[in-house]
DNA sequence: CGTAGAATTGTTATATAATAACAGTCATCG
DNA sequence: CGATGACTGTTATTATATAACAATTCTACG
């Protein structure tokens, strides 16, 4: 991995190499305190979905593994990477896109909120804080026990509304 | 349609034929100030939609329609009538179950937030007023534009937690 | 009326996303 | 070592959604 590579979109410019290292010392450390295996392939999933700050989706990923080895993986081995991920929470999955991104902060288990811009297509993730507690009052008064909380809110980043 | 019908569902009974007729004819009417045409098909996508407060999928109310009506409807049939009543408010899609609910309240165009139970499959929409102002704000925060929110809180009802 | 144009629906084929089921391989511990 | 369980490979299939074009129906206007 080239240390100074350019962000792979134009905003927040950034050390994005770090964001991808910072991420994989993350996951050994969650995966060893679980007692979980970081298998290559495993790593190599994850990896992958931190090529970018953008949502991607299996297939991609399934995509990019096929030409960097020569056989090309099926569909289930991705996705069982991609579940094994998620269980440590080290990936979320974006419902509204059918998508997968890293997780900002997988120390603590949480769910993930996210900022999608339509148009650059980068996911913000948000920190659990400012939202969660609406939710978890609104859930309070309807006597609701919450297990998992799906908030991906849609438009245009900073960026591309000045730009538009 | 019988008018004291059992709610398909045990939860909060009520007269569900009620829901609706009211949901018919509250389209009726936001079709009429759009200016759209509220057409058979897709009056019968909407009365199957609302036929319980579970999201259904889109190929449910195909088999529902092909049981009816012999001639067995092809998908985009279902998805275009679906379309048209997303555009018009009348019904959400749930992400998160790639499935689809009346809307409680199109008077009015909105976004919505649902909890889900994963027992009862049964989708309470939420006034916006409760989470929305979280949102904003986060999102003006980080200068963010929004556009649609997807929330979609899953987990356990009060009466299949105390049933369980 | 009658018909042109637009909107709606039908139909066939296909794209995209995810999983089931079972076989083979690998790691680890007794 | 060898048995056990975890992981990965492989084939097939299911589930969800859309593209493209044809046929029909509605509506407005002459």
């Amino acid at each position: 991995m080239n240390k100074f590579v350019l962000p792979e979109h134009p905003h927040c410019p950034h050390d994005h190499s770090q964001c991808v290292s910072d991420a994989l010392s993350a996951a050994e450390q969650v995966c060893e305190r679980a007692g979980a295996r970081l298998t290559a392939l495993r790593k190599r999933v994850l990896e992958l979905v931190w090529q970018s700050h953008r949502p991607l989706g299996a297939y991609d990923l399934l995509e990019t593994l096929a030409r960097e080895d020569d056989r090309r993986p099926a569909p289930p081995t991705v996705y069982r990477a991609l579940d094994f991920l998620q269980e440590q929470g080290l990936v979320h999955r974006i419902a509204s896109l059918n998508a997968f991104i890293g997780c900002a902060s997988p120390e603590h288990t949480h769910q993930g909120h996210f900022l999608i811009c339509r148009n650059c297509r980068v996911a913000i993730e948000l920190d659990q804080s400012l939202i969660h507690p609406a939710i978890a009052k609104v859930a309070d008064q309807m006597d609701f026990s919450v297990e998992a909380e799906t908030v991906e809110i849609a438009g245009l980043c900073s960026q591309c509304r000045e730009a538009a």
